[in-house]
DNA sequence: GAGCACTGC
């Protein structure tokens, strides 16, 4: 087993271990939890008892002992004393909670990873035992229920050490849970109390005799409505197949096993096995065309493994998201019978669930990318899979162009490129003219309506659209989706929706509103797999999350408005910037296709047919043609893949952008003049980072605060979603921001006193909630930290703190980021030095009111201003110091102060 | 004094 870092160690472990009884490492890990177990009872029975805290881990007792250094010193004032205790009883209370929470992750987690594999004795001892616990402990803290302080819902993902994917995950493939398992521990029993609650308000309110009043009050509704024309159906294929499927009383007899192994031949794509297997062995690549519900990620592979692909090597199977690796490895395991880990087992960041045994690896893109770099030919492989291939992530992009160039010299190596119809054509022509295999997916049809006319404001057509057909479709026969831009978008459509249907009373039925974007709380998110209550309907109000992350079940109607966020890359002048812009055509299908997943769907298009189809283009432009590729140059470069500009990308990106990200390298020493790989750009392409970040790390080296700058890497590598801001509260939250600003540190080192301030209150959640910070996005910060301490060992860097001297901790960073440094000018804005164009300090930076002269940044943004975001501040002395080669003398001095004699020219050289 | 689609390593 190949184990990423300390922190996933124990869990990963803790999985796998459990069913080989001998070896002294499952017999430790067994000890461990019995002194888990134990541990857990004592607090239950001593709640208030000092003292119970894990011992196991060394920093823990080093706190333990300032605590009681603390407490010796407090004992002169007896006031004190006293609140220190109160103090003491709080963190117990609270980490009885979180260790309450962490046991019922642990038993969710058994319950479907393990699903249908049959338990030992001491295994199945152990979960019933932590169930017990669980529910114990659970009635116990319920009655403690003090809740007078502002508090963000607990989230699924609270969990020590674990990333919130698998409590996403756990919601949303429930469809594949046992039932009896769901009854014995139920998580989701608040949720199914309130749907009660809500059943009992719909019938109160909506029984069968208020349908005519409704229809009566129909034109009190809608001031205005707006027309559609029918113009198209999507056809439905195989339809029939979904009721076929459904007979319940033939697999009535049948085990768990033999139901899953009926219900794989009636798959549609089971008749195509033979077929499709002679395909495979006639030629090195196949395109396949599988639509959504054919079984081509689940089956294929295992037809692969049957026919006895895997005696010479795994078969690899690629996913863009790690959801979608996870579940379809665990779905694979139980059909084939086999431990998820063993022979089927899946590769995702922070976590690596595979073992020796492995031949069926799903994994996500960018994971196998990274394998590219220990294993150039992939060697071990005999197929690899691309799945999801349309959707092309930059990751896949890259894949393409080495798979494809490996494929020549490895004529063993079967290639499976998998996509939807519209870009078969394309992949095959990529591909030498690879051959197309079509597989027929289930798909009901789908009616498309446009408007008659452009409609000028889209937010409001898509309110009054929605309530148009909650009024006039019998409520119950489907929920209704739309697709908006992004979260303040979602809110004032929830604020209008509510305001409007207010105001009707009792004259429509129940319309439930449920918002669903990424950044949205976890628990939040769930709402919207919650069957809808009879006589009621669901709006959900969705980013693109709903167009390929998440399905949602039940929908029948989908209101496009035809718009999304779309990021872009400006490569001359190095600025990012969302753009709303019209969805493409492709887009626009898949929008339509999440309608007809359980039933006849339609789809209501807010813009006109001659729009659909003249303006929109056919397909989305690829992520690689829109993004800054400094990391994609330095890891194609240590791949040994020299001529970047006639690498055989699918679609080459812009060779501007090619071009910025080469001169990058190079300023950053990552590349010598000839375009080759040096030592120190072997060492930052090591990092899963941007490289100037990399570089960063790589130079704290010398200035030996490693440990420091890893923590700043991790949380500035995880964004913006760090504080929270609610809109009624943002003068809390931004107070509460301050106090990291203390001393004028500058954005980096605030961020850094952010994640060591976390640190030292041991992670907890409760922190989180009293400094409006994200709890998922410092989880995020602390696994990718984890993952950078473990990486700099095979860098030869050693992990060393220097936390006092905060110069050399922004000498390190200025190493890194030195091309991004700016000039106040006189009007309080600011002047990048190369490259000159004048950008302004972020308004959330610390440093906003301040202005100092010399500044660096982490990125440009174009907003309603060119802002650069997270600014220290930064003597001009250290650009010519560190980066002799990229500023001159006359580069940083300041004009401000004195005049240059005559003749000298522009301070700023390009 | 602003405003952040979605993934992934």
């Amino acid at each position: 087993m190949v184990v990423k870092n300390g922190g996933q160690e124990r869990r990963v472990r803790s999985r796998t271990s459990q069913d080989e009884d001998d070896g002294s490492e499952s017999d430790e890990e067994r000890m461990r939890d019995q002194r888990e177990k134990e541990e857990l009872e004592r607090h239950i029975r001593e709640r208030d008892a000092a003292g119970t805290r894990k011992m196991t881990d060394q920093k823990l007792t080093k706190k333990e002992e300032e605590e009681a250094i603390r407490r010796s010193n407090a004992l002169e004032n007896d006031g004190l004393d006293t609140l220190r205790k109160m103090s003491r009883q709080e963190y117990l209370k609270k980490r009885e909670q979180k260790k309450l929470e962490e046991l019922r992750d642990d038993i969710e987690d058994e319950q479907y990873l393990f699903e249908g594999v049959k338990l030992t004795e001491a295994e199945y001892r152990e979960l019933r035992y932590k169930k017990e616990i669980y529910e114990l402990v659970k009635k116990r803290t319920e009655e403690f229920d003090n809740a007078n302080e502002y508090r963000m819902p607990d989230a699924y993902d609270d969990q020590e050490g674990g990333v919130n994917q698998e409590k996403r995950f756990a919601v949303a493939v429930q469809r594949y849970r046992d039932p009896a398992a769901e009854e014995k521990m139920n998580p989701f029993a608040e949720q199914e109390a309130w749907e009660e609650h809500q059943i009992g308000k719909a019938t109160l309110k909506f029984g069968s005799k208020d349908k005519k009043q409704k229809h009566d009050n129909y034109e009190f509704v809608f001031e205005d409505q707006i027309e559609f024309i029918k113009a198209a159906v999507m056809d439905g294929v195989n339809v029939e197949q979904e009721s076929s499927k459904q007979s319940p009383e033939a697999s009535l007899a049948k085990t768990a096993f033999e139901k899953l192994q009926s219900d794989r031949k009636t798959l549609p794509i089971y008749s195509y096995r033979e077929e499709l297997l002679k395909a495979i062995n006639e030629h090195q690549v196949l395109v396949i065309v599988g639509e959504t519900g054919s079984g081509k990620t689940t089956q294929i592979p295992q037809y692969l493994h049957e026919a006895g692909y895997t005696e010479r090597g795994k078969i690899g199977c690629t996913q863009p998201r790690r959801v979608a690796a996870m579940s379809v490895a665990a779905r694979v395991s139980q059909e084939m019978g086999v431990k998820l880990g063993h022979e089927v087992g899946y590769s995702i960041r922070f976590e690596d669930c595979t073992s020796e045994k492995t031949i069926l690896k799903y994994m996500t893109d960018g994971m196998l990318l990274r394998e590219f770099l220990g294993e150039p030919d992939l060697a071990s492989y005999s197929v690899v899979m691309v799945d999801e291939a349309h959707e092309r992530t930059l990751s896949t992009d890259i894949l393409f162009g080495l798979v494809k160039d490996i494929a020549r010299f490895r004529p063993d190596l079967k290639l499976l490129i998998s996509s939807a119809t519209l870009d078969a054509e394309k992949f095959s022509d990529y591909f030498d003219s690879a051959p197309i295999f079509k597989i027929p997916g289930r798909r009901f049809p789908v009616e498309i309506h446009y408007t008659k006319a452009p409609e000028a404001d889209y937010l409001d057509a898509a309110i009054v659209t929605a309530l148009q057909i909650h009024v006039t479709q019998p409520p119950g026969d489907g929920d209704i989706l739309v697709f908006l831009t992004g979260q303040e978008e979602i809110e004032t459509a929830e604020e209008t929706l509510k305001h409007r249907t207010r105001g009707l009373g009792t004259k429509i039925a129940e319309l439930l509103i449920c918002p669903i974007y990424a950044n949205l709380p976890t628990e939040l998110q769930a709402k919207i797999f919650e069957p809808t209550p009879e006589g009621a309907r669901k709006v959900v109000l969705a980013t693109n999350i709903a167009e390929t992350s998440l399905t949602i079940d039940g929908i029948k109607y989908v209101i496009d408005p035809g718009f999304s966020k779309m990021k872009s890359y400006n490569p001359r002048t190095g600025m990012e910037s969302l753009l709303v812009t019209p969805i493409s055509k492709a887009s626009a299908n898949q929008r339509a296709g999440r309608s007809g997943r359980t039933g006849p769907g339609k789809c209501f298009r807010l813009y006109t047919a001659y729009n659909y189809y003249n303006d929109l283009d056919d397909n989305t432009v690829p992520e690689i043609q829109r993004t800054n590729l400094a990391h994609v140059v330095l890891a194609l470069k240590s791949l040994g893949i020299n001529d970047l500009l006639n690498f055989d990308f699918m679609d080459p990106p812009p060779s501007e952008a090619l071009l910025k990200a080469l001169e990058l390298l190079y300023a950053l020493s990552a590349l010598n003049k000839h375009g080759e790989l040096t030592k120190v750009g072997r060492r930052m392409a090591e990092f899963p980072l941007d490289p100037m970040l990399s570089k960063m790390i790589v130079a704290s080296d010398k200035y030996q605060c490693s440990d420091e700058v890893i923590s700043i890497a991790a949380m500035l590598s995880i964004g913006n979603s760090i504080f929270y801001r609610p809109k009624d509260k943002q003068v809390h939250a931004d107070n509460a921001r301050l106090n990291f600003h203390m001393g004028n540190v500058g954005d980096h080192i605030a961020l850094l006193k952010v994640y060591s301030s976390w640190k030292e209150t041991n992670f907890s959640t409760q922190w989180c909630y009293e400094n409006y910070i994200q709890v998922r996005s410092m989880k995020r910060a602390r696994d990718i930290r984890d993952q950078l301490e473990g990486l700099l060992e095979r860098v030869e860097i050693e992990l060393t703190s220097n936390a006092n001297d905060l110069d050399v901790i922004k000498k390190a960073i200025t190493s890194g980021f030195f091309p991004h440094s700016a000039k106040l000018q006189k009007n309080g804005s600011y002047r990048t030095v190369k490259h000159p164009q004048t950008v302004h300090i972020h308004p959330s930076s610390g440093l906003a009111q301040l202005l100092p002269r010399w500044v660096i940044y982490h990125e440009l943004v174009l907003t309603t201003k060119e802002y650069m975001r997270q600014v220290t501040e930064l003597k001009p002395e250290w650009l010519v110091e560190i980066a002799p080669h990229y500023y001159q003398l006359k580069d940083v001095e300041d004009l401000a102060s004195k005049k240059m004699p005559r003749g000298e020219g522009r301070a700023v050289k390009d």
